[in-house]
RNA sequence: GCGCGGGUAGCUUAGUCGGCUGGAGCACCCGGCUGAUAACCGGGAGGUCGCAGGUUCGAGUCCUGCCUCGCGCACCA
């Protein structure tokens, strides 16, 4: 504890700046943490962004979470180590490498060489580390940069590698192929993130193809508005319970357009509810099935030769899937495995062939049709329709207008293609991952119950690898001679495993690890790694245990930080990261991951619109920091609304949180300081005064705002907690107490009732600056620091306190009382410095401890109690709709009228006497409130504060006294404000010289108050016009003139 | 298209179990107060509680449908 210093006027950026550097010389981060070492451990996990983006305001945002959470904890004596990380790997790097280097394809890569290429990934992810640090550091978030994880280290994809082979020894890994959007001409396939940014309308010919069925005249109609997918046709699907028709045509259309046509009796099988749709020809319905009955049967391949049958008993045939609907096409689905997610799911499970028709380079395959072979399938279209024509198989041709995704880098359209791919099983845990997610506490609970549960119970298998260059190398060997597939988990078994004369790197990237060739352990063959890379967040969502090189790092390091006490992200990492981690704890650990997850929302602009760097709606947070700092920006975020609801940012609010909260605080702080250092006021060593009722209750009412903050905390509501600390610090200690205790401290000698008002004031800042720790981190330390002499940042939660909530209560009426004075006052025309003689406060509770308060606030010479209610008052009798409606259901508004209409004092009595009944209705008094309002010809006003309701009444006579008093306090407030613009010191003396005309007559008491208030040695008064500065007040004119002495 | 979450004053928002006249803050206007700070107090103006139905004595609150914004999923024949 020490004497605080006098202070400043607020400049928040040097003060900050001034901390971090006080607080970087005294690791004052690591005592927060080491002084905790003995505390119960609390986990937490840094989500690692990626380095080669600049950090904007929404990463502050989470950052701020992320900080005042660990704070918090630490404060309430919680251990809370927080490492730091860096998402190195994946698609984002490459891109912006590709495009900084103009490689647009990825034998463009190849030709630049792969070595090459991920030395300038490598180097690209830190460009932005520096901006990272310094935005993290001058935001205070506190998180161990100097010794992050980091998602390249050879240790970090050790130990990704470690976790696939656990997965791969329990059978959970396997190859297949996955659809995805491809672009042959990059030779990329792209993540659903870069498909969205390439979506354009256009229009394609779809067409309507007959497939004929082997054991029947008759053909099924199928649409697609891919041709080129045709040749690829290994299936038909139909609905089960999808009602079919079989029509037969009778005659020619008038009109025809385009390819295609029918023969008079061919025989079309299509969905019922289609055929009006699709049919063009006059046609008599011959026959009406369910799709059930279609099932299984034959039809002639469209171009025979294209896929070879293989094993395969279901090709060529009719297959049931209850996806198919009827509101669009034929109702019957045309099927090619390898081009078309539905397509393919179906094949996998009934079994067709998995044939490519196309290449990887986006033509046809040799072998399809001797028309088609080599051609790049999207100027195919036509040829394929015209081959369908002129083998009587197109029944018609449609232009069709789609939303269609298309490369964003060359603009071509992507195929739907069958990739090679690795995937773990995720659908074999899927219970496992849905009871895991039940045992995590969500914030908001929707987000966990709903929105990622929903995600879990459509659990996919997760395709894990990608055909890319920079990322986590898949530890996958294959035997080039038995095909023996092995997952390599550490760098040691692949040592042991190498084929002798093999090359083994330091780096485990590719192309490195590409050319390390391993020997089969059963038949001495050549193993050669399969060439992929992995999901990038397959690498986050190993960071629970990778961070600590589990399990090859240090032992017992990840027991001990497992499973995770809380994380925290934005919701748009629910089917990232928050589903990664879970993922890979279940399949690895089968064990929960995180206990708590706190889902924030998104960060809008003043608009309502998503910032993203293409709209140019990006706030630099750098424009706070450098204006209002980052306490107000800190606190901006977390007070303007819930944390998983989507903020809007408004630099205007950081401007009013700076205005209102920090300067608040900040001069309240300075006051005490001031007079404090003055003093020589000690908390430790200084008596303790004599407490008023003014004292015990901003105690009070501080106690109240601890248990409250508390409570909210615990409830993840951050929002609410600071919205009622920050209404505490400005009406209730800035707006009442310190106004009320100005004078008080200006007593210079020690008196009892300043040494209290300086030990409440201290411990109310003391105890604020430890509630507003967490989310403002500087000014609750620099005050605090000022006042104790240690840092905020090591001091304890405040505990739980008695709380006085009578004497809040009362309190609350008093500013009310002082308030409605001020109402009085306007309403009746009187001036606030012209002083009444007398102020009654009629019924309501016991106020005489606020009676000198009040007398001040509402400028009356005496406060009295009136017992005589019905002297100002009369009492009016209000119905209470809750209870009266529970009872009288719909005659309420008969009741209601029947108690409305009539006498007030006798509807009362009548009930006091319990003899009132009204349509029926027995009116008791828990049917009614009593309202008193005054009588007519008071000047008055009654205030209903829960049961009481008060009413005050002010006399408002004028005296020769009065008007003197009255007048010396508005000379006086003119020559203070003078003195103020003067730029006078408070113990600066001056001399006055006034002047007064029409003037009430000036007592020679009410003179010397003047020379008193505004530390004048002398003064003339004079009785005539003057001059210099002059005012009116109601009719008297003032002239005066100050000199400085 | 499906799922989730929003829509309350010009802006940002509170609104509990359905119940008394839907509260605040910013901005605006009028007035007051101030050795009290970018503060404070009183008053004013500003509301179709997204729209339409329904349940109810009574709906911002519950139900249904629709519109709209955001997010996620699917965009598929």
């Amino acid at each position: 504890m020490a004497t605080p210093k006098t202070t400043v006027e607020l400049d928040s950026v040097a003060l900050e700046n001034d901390l971090l550097s006080v607080w970087s010389s005294e690791k004052l981060f690591e005592k927060t943490v080491d002084n905790r070492s003995n505390g119960e451990p609390f986990i937490f996990l840094e989500g690692p962004p990626t380095a080669n983006g600049k950090p904007g305001i929404h990463h502050v945002v989470a950052r701020t979470y992320k900080d005042l959470v660990c704070r918090w904890k630490t404060m309430q004596g919680n251990f809370v180590e927080r490492k730091g990380g860096w998402d190195t790997h994946g698609l984002p790097v490459e891109i912006e490498v590709q495009k900084r280097l103009d490689l647009m394809s990825n034998e463009a890569i190849e030709q630049f060489g792969m070595e090459n290429f991920n030395k300038e990934c490598r180097e690209s992810v830190w460009t932005y580390e520096a901006a990272w640090r310094e935005m993290t550091e001058r935001m205070a978030y506190w998180c161990d940069l100097d010794d992050p994880y980091v998602t390249l280290h050879n240790e970090y994809i050790e130990s990704c590698w470690w976790a696939l082979k656990q997965m791969f020894d329990k059978g959970l890994l396997y190859r297949g192929y996955k659809v995805l959007p491809y672009c042959p001409q990059t030779g990329t396939s792209y993540s659903s993130h870069e498909v969205a940014l390439g979506y354009k309308e256009v229009e394609e010919p779809s067409v309507y193809v007959k497939f004929k069925l082997e054991d029947s005249d008759a053909s099924i109609l199928a649409w697609t508005t891919t041709p080129w997918t045709l040749p690829g046709n290994v299936g038909l699907a139909v609905g089960p319970d999808v009602e079919y028709i079989k029509v037969k045509v009778m005659k020619e259309p008038e009109k025809w357009e385009g390819h295609g046509g029918a023969e008079v009796g061919e025989e079309l099988i299509l969905a019922k509810d289609l055929y009006k749709e699709v049919i063009r020809h006059h046609c008599e319905i011959i026959d009406s099935f369910s799709g059930s009955e279609l099932i299984g049967r034959s039809y002639e391949p469209l171009f025979p030769g294209a896929v070879d049958r293989g094993e395969s008993e279901t090709a060529w045939t009719v297959i049931g899937a209850d996806w198919v609907t009827t509101t669009d096409g034929t109702g019957v689905v045309h099927t090619a495995v390898m081009y078309g997610e539905d397509d393919y799911n179906l094949g996998m499970e009934v079994g067709l062939p998995a044939q490519h028709t196309v290449g990887m380079d986006g033509n046809f395959l040799e072998g399809t049709h001797s028309e088609l072979d080599g051609k790049y399938v999207k100027d195919c279209d036509d040829s394929i329709i015209q081959l369908m024509h002129e083998s009587g198989l197109l029944y018609r041709e449609k232009m069709y207008l789609h939303d269609y995704p298309h490369c964003w880098r060359t603009g071509h359209p992507l195929l739907y293609y069958a990739m090679d791919s690795w995937f773990v099983k995720m659908t074999a845990v899927k219970e496992q991952l849905l009871k895991f997610n039940s045992e995590v506490e969500w914030a908001p609970d929707w987000v966990g119950q709903k929105r990622f549960g929903e995600w879990l119970r459509n659990v996919k298998d997760w395709a894990i690898s990608r055909e890319r260059y920079w990322g986590t190398p898949l530890p996958v060997w294959i035997c080039n001679e038995c095909g023996l597939q092995h997952c390599i988990g550490s760098v040691e078994e692949m040592v042991s495993m190498a084929k002798e004369g093999t090359k083994i790197s330091e780096d485990l990237h590719r192309p490195f690890v590409d050319d390390t060739i391993l020997k089969c352990p059963t038949c001495s063959g050549d193993m050669k790694r399969e060439p992929f890379v992995m999901d990038c967040w397959f690498d986050s969502g190993c960071a629970s245990f990778a961070q600590w090189h589990h399990p090859f790092g240090e032992e017992g390091k990840f027991e001990n930080n497992f499973p995770i006490d809380y994380i925290c992200e934005g919701v748009d990492q629910t089917r990232g990261w928050f589903y990664t981690l879970l993922a890979v704890s279940t399949t690895v650990f089968d064990s929960i991951c995180y206990k708590r997850c706190l889902s924030l929302g998104l960060i809008l602009d003043a608009e309502g619109k998503k910032m993203s760097k293409s709209k140019g709606n990006i706030v630099d947070p750098w424009d706070h920091f450098n204006r209002e700092g980052a306490d107000a920006t800190r606190w901006y975020m977390v007070t303007a609304g819930a944390p998983w609801n989507p903020l809007k940012f408004d630099p205007n609010g950081v401007r009013e949180t700076y205005g209102k909260m920090f300067l608040t605080l900040w001069n309240v702080h300075r006051f005490h300081a001031d007079y404090a250092a003055l003093d020589g006021f000690d908390p430790e060593s200084s008596k303790p005064g004599i407490k008023t009722p003014l004292d015990n209750w901003i105690l009070s009412r501080l106690a109240q705002v601890v248990d409250s903050t508390s409570n909210q905390f615990e409830e993840w509501d951050f929002h609410k907690a600071c919205r009622d600390i920050e209404e505490f610090v400005v009406n209730d200690l800035s707006n009442w107490y310190v106004r009320r205790s100005r004078r008080r401290l200006w007593d210079e000698a020690d008196s009892n009732d300043k040494l209290s008002c300086q030990h409440t004031l201290h411990e109310v800042l003391v105890t604020v600056c430890k509630l507003i720790a967490p989310v403002s981190p500087f000014m609750s330390d620099s005050i605090f620091r000022n006042l104790t002499g240690t840092s905020v940042h090591l001091a304890d939660w405040p505990e739980s306190k008695p709380v006085d909530s009578d004497l809040i209560q009362t309190m609350e009426l008093v500013r009310e009382l002082a308030e409605t004075g001020r109402k009085i006052r306007v309403d009746a025309d009187r001036r606030q410095r012209l002083p009444c003689q007398e102020g009654w406060i009629v019924s309501g509770p016991d106020l005489s401890d606020f009676h000198d308060i009040l007398a001040e606030e509402l400028n009356v010479e005496t406060i009295s109690l009136e017992e005589d209610l019905d002297r100002f008052q009369k009492v009016e009798v209000v119905p209470n709709r809750r209870t009266l409606g529970a009872k009288c259901r719909q005659d309420l508004p008969a009741v209601l009228e029947g108690i409305q209409s009539d006498d007030s004092e006798a509807i009362l009595s009548s009930i006091e006497a319990g003899n009132l009944t009204i349509a029926g209705y027995e009116i008791t008094t828990e049917d009614i409130e009593l309202r008193r309002v005054e009588r007519e010809g008071y000047a008055a006003q009654t205030i209903q504060m829960a049961e009481n309701s008060v009413s005050l009444v002010l006399d408002m006579t004028d005296t020769p006294e009065l008007l003197s008093k009255g007048l010396a306090r508005d000379i006086t407030r003119r020559i203070q404000s003078t003195r103020k613009d003067m730029n006078l010191e408070i113990e600066d003396s001056i001399t006055l010289e006034i002047w007064m005309k029409d003037a009430p007559e000036l007592f020679e008491e009410d003179k010397a108050w003047i020379l008193n208030e505004t530390r004048a040695k002398s003064a003339n008064f004079n009785l005539t016009a003057g001059e210099g500065d002059c005012f009116e007040v109601d009719g008297s004119t003032i002239w005066y003139n100050v000199e400085r002495v």
